[in-house]
DNA sequence: CGCCAGGGCCTCA
DNA sequence: TGAGGCCATGGC
């Protein structure tokens, strides 16, 4: 729908201009330092290690993820071949501050495993992969490998619903092809646009949203009006 | 203390 | 195909 195209593409400026460009991925400096965002082209150890962080994101919050990452590296094992080889309860005990520590440690062994055979993977050899769904493999192939696989996550879902463009329960594939087709192939739009969306959904439209002051108040059916402790809607 | 966080898989209707 | 349970830590 066109309508919808020009909304988003509205929505885009309207958070660029808010934010500022983010900059994405967060990559540590490969001696176990603290990942920062770091955006431009990649190493093979920065697109593995883009891969592993996509992992250990999964349902968690970056903070802890980071010092999944951080682990690893230390341990030298940013590297497919090492982490391929290295035994699970290793893995899983880096791993603990991320969650799910023993699920994450098995899926990142595998993707080392893949990462070995195909150092450039492509999308439907990531989500034959047992742990790798579509949001994990979208992350790996747009923050890199620059493909114009644009992410779709619980943020996106929740911001895109309030502003009235998703009903918030649409398959997977049907969200990524609206922003694809509103947007049109451009990873580093797709890039920008991703990482924007998670800054304002942790600023300002949270589970509970902050409405007031919002910069998408304009255009947003959702918008609380005044607001000092949650108004009612309208 | 409860809630939340940059999912994905499995099971069961 | 959709809803619900499960995996688990750390910050607030």
């Amino acid at each position: 729908m066109q309508r919808h195209a020009i909304r988003i593409r509205k929505i885009y400026e309207i958070l660029l201009g808010t934010y500022g460009p983010r900059g994405w991925w967060p990559l540590g400096d490969g001696r176990g330092g603290a990942p920062e965002y770091r955006g431009g082209p990649r190493t093979a150890r920065e697109r593995f290690e883009v891969a592993v962080g996509a992992v250990l994101t999964q349902n968690t919050a970056w903070s802890n993820a980071a010092l999944a990452v951080c682990a690893l590296s230390r341990r030298g094992l940013i590297d497919p071949a090492a982490l391929a080889a290295a035994p699970d309860r290793l893995v899983a005990r880096l791993v603990r501050p991320s969650g799910y520590f023993n699920q994450k440690a098995r899926r990142l062994r595998k993707l080392a495993a893949h990462f070995m055979l195909h150092p450039e993977p492509d999308r439907e050899s990531l989500l034959g992969l047992h742990g790798i769904g579509p949001e994990t493999a979208d992350s790996i192939l747009l923050y890199g490998f620059s493909q114009p696989c644009f992410v779709v996550d619980a943020y996106t879902r929740r911001l895109f619903s309030r502003l009235g463009l998703l009903r918030g329960n649409e398959a997977y594939e049907d969200v990524r092809g609206l922003f694809e087709r509103s947007l049109g192939p451009d990873p580093v739009l797709y890039n920008e646009y991703h990482a924007l969306i998670v800054e304002h959904a942790k600023q300002r439209c949270k589970k509970r949203p902050l409405c007031g002051g919002c910069p998408l108040n304009e255009i947003c059916p959702e918008r609380r009006g005044g607001e000092k402790h949650g108004s009612c809607p309208r």
